[in-house]
DNA sequence: TAAAACGTTCTA
DNA sequence: TAGAACGTTTTA
């Protein structure tokens, strides 16, 4: 008759999860940091990612980042970003109107990832290597329509540019039917859960610490059995097991993830992947 | 080594 | 076909 339950010894460290400070959240968490928290407290309100940072530090929200893996990675981008791509003094007079701001590519990305459940399809890779002069790497001979194809433009412009015209101008990327493939192959990893950077181009992108394109690119194409959670889409973000559904309860028989925590990638078949989303809408088959 | 969690199989 | 149970792998 152990009526601990769910409420049990929940203790005052969970709270650190909220952050409103007077928020009345008690949880109970694993040795994972997993919550256990009732349906009625944490389901019908799904936390923002914000709110599962350390210190609800705004800054840390201009970051790139989806979960707590990706952390630490937030501020090494930003500072390379400060130091790599600081305008000398005599530039940082006030960018035209029609640049965005590095801030802005930086929150442009992180929309694309929390958008496309982290993964990074063609035109935003191709924005992320031309943001890392790495322009080289996409295959020549204007294959890449609409990505390479700016001419005039000079480098800052052309990576911001690049990167917002990768995200809401896509229509004149040029994707098979005569545009070809306008990037090095080599630089993608196909999953079942999708294409990712290959990891060699996030290092030379600066990139290496994306959240989880390396990670999950690596496991997956290690060949293990076991397929990893994405960690970006919703359910993944989240921490809290509801402890009322059937794999909370079950849990010691069922082994299973919280049916609200289940990774939405991990609910597709694998057999349903090597399809890449083109920005067009379309699907490109890898293989047929 | 225990817990978490994915994949497979079984059952209603 | 969805959910439950179990085997197995992964991770801390």
């Amino acid at each position: 008759m152990s009526s601990g339950g769910p409420e049990g010894d929940r203790t005052a460290e969970a709270q650190d999860l909220s952050c409103s400070p007077d928020s009345p959240v008690t949880e109970r968490r694993n040795r994972s940091g997993i919550i256990s928290e009732p349906l009625s407290k944490s389901l019908k309100h799904s936390r923002a990612l914000s709110q599962y940072t350390p210190a609800c530090n705004p800054a840390s929200v201009n970051g790139l980042h989806s979960n707590g893996h990706t952390k630490s990675h937030l501020t090494k981008s930003q500072e390379r970003h400060h130091h790599q791509q600081q305008p000398p003094p005599q530039q940082q007079q006030q960018p035209p109107a029609s640049v965005p701001t590095l801030g802005k590519l930086d929150r442009t990305l992180e929309q694309m990832l929390e958008g496309q459940n982290g993964l990074l399809h063609f035109a935003q890779a191709a924005a992320l290597l031309k943001r890392a002069g790495m322009e080289h790497m996409l295959l020549p001979g204007g294959m890449g329509v609409g990505v390479g194809g700016e001419t005039g433009v000079t480098s800052g412009d052309l990576e911001a540019a690049s990167a917002v015209e990768a995200v809401s101008g896509l229509a004149d990327f040029a994707y098979g039917m005569g545009g070809g493939f306008p990037f090095n192959p080599g630089l993608f990893i196909m999953t079942p859960a999708g294409v990712f950077l290959a990891d060699s181009a996030l290092h030379m992108a600066g990139l290496a610490e994306y959240p989880a394109q390396s990670e999950l690119a690596s496991a997956i194409s290690s060949g293990k059995k076991k397929r990893k959670r994405c960690g970006m889409c919703q359910p993944c973000r989240r921490r809290i097991n509801c402890d009322q559904c059937s794999s909370c309860r079950n849990r010691k028989t069922g082994h299973q993830i919280c049916k609200f925590r289940k990774c939405d990638e991990l609910k597709k078949k694998p057999s349903a992947a090597l399809e890449v989303m083109l920005p067009t809408g379309a699907a490109f088959r890898w293989f047929q």
